[in-house]
DNA sequence: TCTTTTCGCTACCTTGGGTATCGATACCTG
DNA sequence: CAGGTATCGATACCCAAGGTAGCGAAAAGA
């Protein structure tokens, strides 16, 4: 039981600075910008070496993808009925979005991969099919409806942070949820 | 007549290469993606010196904001109904979108207006404003409905083709119509 | 022909993503 | 305690791309 498995490889362990690094990227982001929070910037922030990051993420963008996935978390689909669970999604998106940092990481991320199809591709697959998968199972709709719910509000919350610099207000996140729920509500014989 | 006005400057007239500037960006960006679309490239497709585009454009964003500018031309705003206006708005949003290099154009100067202040200041004024006029006019919305009808539209068009590389399917533009409307005209007395 | 302005060209600066190297260090095993 | 192994920090480096500067050539009007 020791032996054919890893029981744990020789040399100096990994030190334990993933959680700094994310925290590093997060608030130096949030400082300076997506663009102008560089690979050395958020290594000298967390307190390592730039090839320390180089190290554990084979690119600027899949740290991010990486910080994203820490700060987002498992979704919490809770609520009964699937008004409630949407409008808890909806309001969960938006208030992680609105976390310093953590929606001009996102956008800047985002924006990367619209030129570089493998960072879109792990955008597409370590990022949002999680959550996708999660969603069609939680509100029985088949894939391109779950995709287009997620277009919709990651979409619009992006625009929002990427036109003003700020994250929406509250009153226009009720207007989404206004807006989206009846769409997947009514009329389709689901509740 | 002819003295206190500019009679025509003295001196070497510049030669009208616009178009040609903004149809080599396009292909360009249509071709190799933003990030790969070079200011050097895009001049060269154009058959120009490059620094003949930065005595033009002040930098690479303010020529993707011009180019989309000229791609868009002023909005179509046809329809007897409020409905109607919505609709044909958001179709020919899609259509543009879906144009050749339109769509990652303006999917890639969005995301530099994320850690970019100015160009976030410009996208806005030079792109975003005079839509929004026009269409809190037509609309006869307030200036928040109509910059949340955009952030939906926009927002939602430009996630599809960040995420998936290709512009949003009709079916899914037609889904799009369907969830908007009713949001913008039912139960508000106005038509 | 002279003046003025734009042109193409080239060389250059700076930033930033990413790579390579090397001595130092931390851990385990014998 | 000695040896092996893998990570660490530091540094130097390569390359692409945005943007600038300077120059002689060309295109107009006067």
């Amino acid at each position: 039981m020791t032996s054919t498995t890893s029981a744990r490889p020789p040399g100096r362990p990994r030190s334990g600075v993933n959680a700094a690094v994310f925290a590093a990227t997060l608030s130096t982001v949030e400082e300076l910008g997506y663009a102008r929070a560089t690979v050395d910037r958020i290594a000298a922030a967390a307190g390592i070496a730039k090839s320390t990051v180089y190290r554990r993420w084979p690119s600027k963008g899949e740290l991010i993808v990486d910080c994203l996935l820490d700060a987002f978390g498992p979704a919490p689909l809770t609520g009964s009925s699937r008004a409630e669970l949407m409008t808890s999604t909806i309001r969960w998106v938006a208030a992680k979005i609105g976390e310093p940092g953590v929606g001009d990481a996102f956008a800047g991320v985002f924006s990367d991969a619209v030129s570089d199809p493998a960072l879109r591709e792990i955008l597409s697959t370590r990022l949002q099919d999680p959550y996708r998968l999660a969603l069609q199972e939680a509100l029985d709709e088949p894939e391109n409806r779950v995709l287009f719910f997620i277009d919709v509000v990651v979409g619009v919350l992006l625009h929002r942070m990427g036109m003003t610099g700020e994250p929406m207000v509250e009153a226009d996140v009720d207007a989404l949820v206004d807006m989206v729920l009846p769409h997947f509500t009514d009329g389709r014989g689901k509740m």
